[in-house]
DNA sequence: CGCCCGCAAAACATCGAGAATTTCCTAAAG
DNA sequence: CTTTAGGAAATTCTCGATGTTTTGCGGGCG
């Protein structure tokens, strides 16, 4: 009965075991872009950064490269998943295959308790998108609970779980061009349109507002990798 | 230059590393039902029937966990994911998902070499269906061979892997329920509509003529599950 | 009679060292 | 000057052993 006045276990943010403390870093490190794409992830460094054992940290890398985010070339260790055109418009089709799928089911399978998590996690973001200043990480949160929301009376696991997935490693490419200044963009306006069909029950209007909004991301995303390319190395290292 | 008359690699079937043979092993065990769903899988016991360390052991079963053939359960080891009714339909409703736009992107993207394929594969497999008697081995690679070739003209990396995963684990269900009597069924008659649908580059018709068959197959494997059901541990041991 | 505590055995997770493989550098041959 | 061969260094992969956590059992208390 939990009468000890500790959180109760689920609640906890703590990794209960060493490969998925590892697991949890890596992957943090490689969406942020704190880890490179590309980059050759050698367990002696790795070993070093984190002070885990190697055991673990393989284990973690494992579980990346099915995820993923990691490939792994037998025998010649493991490395960040490249980043490419193809890729970010790969991941972003998929996604939006997935998510539509979710936001449909979701729509039309969820209760009251749905629809006031919904309100509020709009509410929440709404609030942060009308400020001037953005931090980004909270908006980010913000973001997220969000979009979790709209996807939480989904009825599919495996649909969840996809959608997790790909939704991380789209956020890793935003992540890696987020340093250039953004294309200007009415988010808001996205989330609203999102918002708004979900709420009146219209899956069909619902869907195509997540095309658009998951399809605007990939765009602006690709500019400013194209903008990078043209301005050569001036960030670089 | 190769001069020593051994096989290239790449096109050699041995696995590289004992970690890569564990997966395969476990993940091939597991799909054929010789591992039960739910076993508990201790590193030991496994190291015994395997003869393999408990280190590339673990990491096949942390890649074959983030796969969704292995639940981890931190600390308390890893055991052979459940079945059940709704992963089942739930499965089969994401495949139905998957598949469906892989063919459409397959049907439009397929080249002359896609099309001599398909007919190729689609020959030798009605070929075994005609046979009276069935070797189910040869059969399930023929039927693998004809759904790949189907496959083979689409342009996202993504949905084929996710794809082929999904494939097994629907595998998975239906080596489990095998033993028992099938319902009679035209198989045959469902495959030639997905060929000649495909063979027109009727996108539209091919991924009908799909739904329809992938259900078929989830509805034939739950009514053996739900006759085994009712027929007590006949064949249980 | 049933519940709970605590000890022993089993299993898991982790570490450090040792075999196998790749990578890198040097130097000679064409 | 490029190419090829050889060997040393670095790195990956694997094993056996060790600390920790869970599990199973038995005895005592309510």
């Amino acid at each position: 009965m939990n009468l000890s006045g500790r959180p109760v276990a689920g609640s906890a943010p703590k990794p209960r075991t060493r490969t998925d403390h590892a697991y949890a870093l890596l992957r943090g490190d490689i969406i942020a872009g704190r880890l490179k794409p590309g980059t050759k992830l050698r367990v002696e460094q790795l070993r070093a950064d984190y002070d885990i054992g190697a055991t673990p940290l393989r284990e973690a890398l494992s579980r990346l490269s099915a995820d993923g985010f990691v490939i792994s070339e037998g025998q010649r260790g493991f490395r960040v998943v490249p980043i490419s055109y193809d890729d970010l418009q790969d991941i972003t089709r998929v996604r939006i295959l997935i998510e539509t799928e979710a936001l449909r089911d979701s729509i039309e399978n969820g209760d009251d308790a749905w629809e006031a998590r919904l309100v509020a996690a709009y509410y929440r973001l709404s609030k942060l998108e009308a400020q001037e200043e953005q931090d980004y990480e909270q908006r980010e949160r913000a973001n997220e609970a969000f979009h979790d929301a709209l996807l939480a009376g989904c009825t599919s696991p495996l649909l969840r779980r996809l959608h997790h997935t790909l939704y991380d490693q789209h956020k890793r490419y935003r992540n890696i061009s987020l340093m250039n200044p953004a294309v200007p963009r009415d988010v808001h306006e996205e989330h609203r349109a999102i918002y708004d069909a979900a709420l009146e029950r219209d899956a069909q209007r619902a869907c195509e507002a997540t095309r658009v909004h998951v399809m605007r991301t990939m765009e602006v995303t690709l500019d400013v990798f194209r903008k990078a390319e043209e301005t050569p190395t001036s960030t670089a290292d």
